[in-house]
DNA sequence: ATCGTTGCAAAAGTTTTGCACTCAA
DNA sequence: TTGAGTGCAAAACTTTTGCAACGAT
């Protein structure tokens, strides 16, 4: 059910860095893969809460970073103040399109972006292992919205 | 000294949205202003209190968070785990290019980027304001140490 | 059997709020 | 003159830590 591949990726990179399989770390696993969503910590916690209750506030805390810091998840920046976790699939491209209106986030795939890191290759002289590219605008609805307000000449 | 054509732009907008020209809020502009260097909240707290003793710290967040509203100041996302502050420069590109090893931050411009706002326009039906790129690697300095370690078989 | 991991509760740290006073417009 | 903005202190919220008990290896 649950991304087996994933999981069993997950399972070996805990083990390679000498960290154990223990029933907290599968359980936020689980979950995270559940639907692979963007999750607040306050929402992985709840949600775990909610599902296995027992599990323990600083248990959640130190294992998404724990993963965070494994590569096993990542984080992304949302609404210049507030970073959401997610699981961090080696395919992704973490390309994200943000309304600035209604904060719908939308995840993109952009295929010239081998071409810009040639380019950022050699002029910073870095060696590219990933990116995230965040791009901020209005969604079609809220553009719309917008729109319709002009014509309508009312106020915001 | 400080950035004048940002400053008045600045008191600029916040007149534009009905908001007053107060002591503080040009601290907090003047001290951002200095250096347009990446701050935490606590270092502008910090920073702040240092230079102009009596800013409390809710102005501080209070006006941080307008400027943040207002387009005034925008965050930047670091390490996965914390949010720096800066100055809005119209100009920036907002591409950066961050060592996994040691952190540097580098900031580069890409010409390349409007090829791709068309394609993701085309693609989204969004329409596109404003993005931020966040390149990781390892930078030159590290990329060297990493070949001289392999060299040597010696562990990190 | 050992030692990393856990849940709990307390501590520490961060951000927001309530309020009387101040000051920009 | 007056309401938005301020500093302060308290409250609320978030994250980390200390520790005895637990459980994966």
């Amino acid at each position: 059910m649950a991304d087996t591949a994933f999981v069993n990726k997950a399972k070996q990179t805990l083990r390679d860095n000498g960290y154990k399989l223990t029933g907290p770390r599968l359980m936020i696993l689980e979950f995270m893969l559940e639907s692979e969503r963007h999750y607040s910590m306050k929402e992985i916690c709840c949600g775990l809460q909610k599902k296995f209750s027992g599990i323990g506030t600083a248990t959640v805390y130190r294992n998404v970073n724990l993963f965070l810091k494994l590569g096993i998840f990542r984080t992304s920046p949302v609404n210049n103040n507030q970073f959401y976790y997610t699981v961090n699939q080696p395919g992704d491209r973490h390309h994200h399109m943000i309304c600035l209106k209604c904060g719908t986030r939308v995840e993109f795939n952009s295929c010239s972006f081998a071409f810009i890191a040639k380019e950022i290759e050699n002029k910073t002289h870095f060696e590219i292992y990933d990116h995230t590219l965040e791009v901020y605008g209005l969604c079609p609805g809220c553009l719309a919205k917008k729109k319709d307000i002009a014509r309508n000449r009312t106020a915001d």
